[in-house]
DNA sequence: GTAGGGTTAG
């Protein structure tokens, strides 16, 4: 408590004392209209004048050639649109419909800009058909539009069609450039194609069709990295390196948010230096992904620090970084930090968006206080204008469920179409959950058959299953459990060792041990490893029936294959010994566990005081209660 | 004017 208060007062202070943390980023350069004359901004004076003069032979040439102050105006527009893009898709939609009406037609350029402002949207399809208009329209294109349609088509996971175009590409004369390979490489890489992305690669150098640049090799390592290749990933950055392309900031930042995903925060810190050292220097997403490691290891001080260094580099932090410290407060309980938070960030003209209400409401219910995450939603965001997404009632839907009112969460997930809202697997599954937890399996499994399982639209995963099964064991309701686990298999579902850990329980604690051990032994055949639970609930099965000797052989096995027991599998063979009274053994074990760090729980304490309270004479007990209870 | 990096829930 008194941690909480302290790091409250540090960083929500620290936040306050700099003002430059969150000065505006403007960026590099802004342009301004005025009555005709155009104006260039910039936050440095020796861009100023590199833009001012570069501007200049602009306006002469456009002016001289072009009277028309329409084409002028639509121009500026189009160049201001193509970086930020457009507010509304109707505005979109209605300038690109004017272009297309104009005699004579805009440049392509000018068309090319339109549709990267769809992308800064994220309107890929509406892109992808505005393409396909200009096509068939007989505008002009060049292999900036081609590339910008395959980027979209790889958005939409349509690398198929993003292939099919590179032919058209190719059938219309113009060479697929490094980033037309780079967007198919990026493309099949996040379509789960790792080795087609590699072939390509490959066959790109092999070929000598394109020599590979920053972009291309942190596209590779960005895929290496979300597939866990983080070794692969930082062999390819010193490779790269060697090959004479330097890594830039977006090299260095996807490493380090690499990192700190697996939890490698000081590894990752120790790339911020050594970027800061070569000269490259971090941004605020660099920054933020570090925050967020440091958050996740409860490194406040660290995280303060990082946020001077921020403000010493005059580095604001963006929506992105605050939502960071919105949800790691709200993680911490110390909501009132997150709500101070959000507060400052609105005082430093920061929009909090949906993302960060979701943090805060998630602070709330992991509270219990779930009312007052619906308040956030029906108050706060119905005021600020900030439209709710499934995530927000799923947020919602969870806390209730939690707090055994499901009916509650009904309602919400009731009102999910009302909303334009649908729900997701994710919905479905709490509810599920909360069905089987408040004990009322009849409706959960109502629900299951009537709304899961007749929505076509919904694909189950090994998540959802496990709920599922858990709920049937739960429930005694083995055969049918059983039966479900069949329905998973033919529907081509292939199990994960969770699902294999729900049943092996669910049956032994039904008094189907043989079964469950059928399902243990075979788990080789399935190319799944037993892990730590999967090994402590067939320990546990086998004490159960007083299979001691078998227990205690599967222990001993399961650290030979490489399965290291932990605290829960002590414990369950400690008390497995006390139910068969081998007190001496129990002993043992106990000092075993506790040379490797860990402790008697709640439950084999209170075992071994039931057994006292009994047989208060017994002289193994008294030793045990020496050594491990005072 | 086209390609690459960061935020929330079971």
């Amino acid at each position: 408590m008194r941690k909480m208060t302290m790091r409250r007062a540090f960083s929500v202070s620290l936040l306050r004392s700099n003002p430059l943390l969150l000065s505006h980023s403007s960026g590099n350069s802004a342009v301004v209209a005025l009555d005709n004359h155009y104006y260039f901004n910039s936050s440095s004076s020796s861009s100023c004048c590199v833009f001012t003069s570069t501007f200049h032979v602009y306006a002469i040439s456009h002016f001289s050639t072009n009277p028309n102050p329409t084409h002028a105006r639509l121009k500026q527009l189009l160049l201001e649109k193509s970086k930020s893009g457009f507010d509304k898709l109707d505005d979109a939609l209605a300038v690109f419909d004017k272009m297309l009406h104009m005699k004579p037609l805009l440049p392509v350029i000018n068309f090319n800009q339109l549709l990267a402002a769809l992308v800064k949207m994220k309107e890929h399809s509406v892109t992808v058909s505005l393409f396909k208009d200009m096509c068939v329209k007989g505008i002009p294109v060049d292999l900036f539009t081609f590339n910008t349609a395959i980027n979209c088509f790889c958005h939409l996971n349509r690398v198929d069609y993003a292939f099919s175009l590179l032919a058209g590409t190719i059938k219309r004369g113009f060479h697929p450039d490094v980033v037309t390979y780079t967007t198919l490489i990026r493309g099949l890489i996040s379509q789960d194609n790792p080795a087609e992305a590699q072939l390509l690669f490959i066959n790109l150098i092999r070929f000598k069709l394109i020599q590979p640049n920053v972009v291309t090799y942190t596209t590779i390592i960005n895929g290496l990295c979300k597939r866990g290749h983080i070794s692969t990933a930082v062999m390819l950055f010193r490779y790269m390196e060697k090959k004479g392309c330097k890594p830039n900031t977006v090299t260095y930042s996807t490493l380090i948010d690499c990192l700190c995903k697996l939890r490698l925060v000081d590894q990752a810190l120790g790339l911020l230096h050594e970027m800061t050292k070569k000269g490259i220097t971090p941004d605020v997403i660099t920054y933020s992904s570090l925050i967020q490691g440091l958050c996740d290891f409860n490194r406040w001080q660290d995280v303060n620090q990082l946020l001077s260094e921020m403000n010493t580099r005059n580095i604001s932090p963006d929506v992105h970084t605050f939502n960071i410290l919105v949800d790691a407060y709200g993680k911490e309980g110390m909501i009132n930090d997150a709500e101070d938070v959000i507060e400052f960030m609105i005082q430093r003209g920061q929009h909090p968006d949906v993302v960060t209400y979701n943090a805060l409401m998630d602070g709330y219910c992991l509270r219990g206080e779930v009312d007052k995450a619906l308040a956030v939603l029906e108050t706060t965001m119905k005021r600020r204008g900030i439209v709710p997404n499934t995530r927000t009632y799923n947020i919602l839907i969870n806390g209730y469920c939690k707090k055994f009112k499901v009916d509650r969460a009904v309602d919400l997930f009731q009102q999910l179409p009302r909303e334009g809202l649908s729900p997701t697997v994710y919905t479905y599954t709490t509810i599920l959950q909360g069905y089987f937890l408040t004990g009322r399996h009849v409706e959960a499994r109502k629900f299951f058959k009537e709304k899961m399982m007749l929505n076509k639209a919904l694909t189950l995963d090994n998540f959802t299953c496990s709920i599922l099964l858990h709920g049937l064991c739960q429930n005694r309701f083995v055969v049918e459990a059983l039966s479900f686990f069949d329905t998973m298999l033919s529907a081509g579902l292939i199990p994960n060792i969770c699902i294999y850990n729900t049943l092996i329980d669910g049956l032994s604690k039904n008094g189907h041990l043989e079964k469950a051990r059928s399902l243990f032994d075979n788990l080789p055949l399935k190319g799944l490893r037993p892990d730590v639970k999967t090994y402590t609930m067939m320990i546990q099965a086998y004490c159960h029936d007083g299979l001691l000797n078998d227990a205690n052989e599967l222990f001993l096995k399961m650290e030979a294959n490489g399965c290291l027991p932990d605290d829960v599998t002590y414990n369950t063979l400690i008390r497995g010994f006390f139910h068969n009274k081998k007190y001496n053994e129990a002993g043992v074990l106990m000092d075993e566990m506790c040379a490797r760090g860990f402790s008697a729980d709640a439950s084999t304490a209170s075992a071994l005081l039931d057994l006292l309270k009994s047989q208060e004479q017994n002289p193994a007990l008294l030793a045990l209660r020496k050594k491990f209870l005072t």
